[in-house]
DNA sequence: CTCAGCTCCTGCGGGC
DNA sequence: TGCCCGCAGGAGCTGA
């Protein structure tokens, strides 16, 4: 589910919720994740003030006022889901607000001013995990992240540079994380589409002027995808339960059998499968 | 080193 | 209606 537009949405709305706020208590309803918790994750995570909510490739980082940094990765299914616990007022009464753990809810953090943080992923592929924060680079799940698309190191060059000589295919090169990070099956597709390269293409054979649009391409779709919410296909929802609304931009992701639009093209959406993954495409624009 | 294929897990939609 | 199958936004391993 969750690539970069829908990672900084969820960080977009964490932030004023709980950036300078103490973590209270959290609740731990299995031992892991993908991977084991932190054994004493809990101890290490009450008692923090939270100091910033960033985001760095699809991971959620935040930081805490004893020095280590809480990483969050939502997986396939992962969400983030903020209450406001304690009583509301109702049109007639007051009533205590206080929601009911739903299945999946794996970690549940409780704030001093009852903010409840629950982490929800049904498919069980995120993980969270504390790690010093002047060491995060060097954390197994930084240490191999490329550049940030939307940085400004992120430019024809850097593509011309690392896609050179690559035998591989340009979707599943901008699908590794190693060179460029945050990018998954969703915006390769769409990016691949508005800058009219085939996804067939080996990397290392697609012309200078080609990334170039790439790169364009790339920005423009985060930025719109990030305005819009994110894209929400089943279950992608925000931290206030809302659903995104990128995906009623999708020219080719998930349109396999409809009709291309760009302006004059009578060519239908293919799907095809690229080391594993749908690749969404029209094979007419894109060459 | 590079790359394709497999794997983890639950839920949902389509076909029968 | 119900069951079975295939597929899903990620990414770490394995082995060629």
């Amino acid at each position: 589910m969750p690539e970069l537009p829908e990672v900084e949405t969820v960080v977009q709305g964490l932030l004023p919720a709980i950036s300078g706020r103490l973590i209270e208590n959290v609740i731990i309803n299995r031992p892991n994740l993908r991977w084991p918790f932190p054994l004493d994750m809990k101890e290490r995570l009450e008692g923090n003030v939270v100091l910033n909510v960033r985001r760095r490739s699809k991971y959620v980082l935040v930081d805490l006022s004893r020095g280590e940094t809480m990483i969050l990765h939502l997986g396939m299914s992962g969400r983030v889901l903020i209450h406001k616990l304690g009583y509301e007022k109702s049109e007639k009464n007051m009533y205590f607000n206080k929601p009911s753990v739903e299945k999946h809810d794996h970690v549940i953090f409780d704030f001093e001013d009852k903010t409840r943080v629950v982490y929800n992923d049904p498919r069980r592929f995120g993980a969270i995990d504390l790690c010093r924060s002047v060491e995060l680079n060097k954390h197994k799940m930084m240490s191999n992240l490329g550049i940030e698309p939307l940085s400004n190191q992120f430019n024809a060059d850097f593509l011309v540079d690392n896609f050179k000589y690559r035998k591989t295919s340009v979707k599943s090169a901008l699908l590794n994380q190693k060179y460029v990070c945050g990018l998954g099956n969703i915006y390769v597709c769409e990016a691949l589409w508005h800058s009219g390269i085939s996804p067939l293409k080996l990397a290392g054979s697609v012309k200078r002027k080609q990334l170039e649009l790439l790169t364009l391409a790339i920005r423009k779709v985060l930025k719109e995808a990030i305005e819009s919410g994110g894209s929400s296909l089943n279950d992608f929802k925000n931290t206030a339960g809302e659903l995104g609304y990128f995906q009623h931009n999708f020219k080719v992701y998930d349109r396999e059998g409809n009709n291309c639009k760009t302006t004059g093209c009578d060519s239908k959406i293919k799907k095809i499968v690229q080391s594993g993954r749908s690749t969404f495409f029209c094979n007419k624009c894109q060459r």
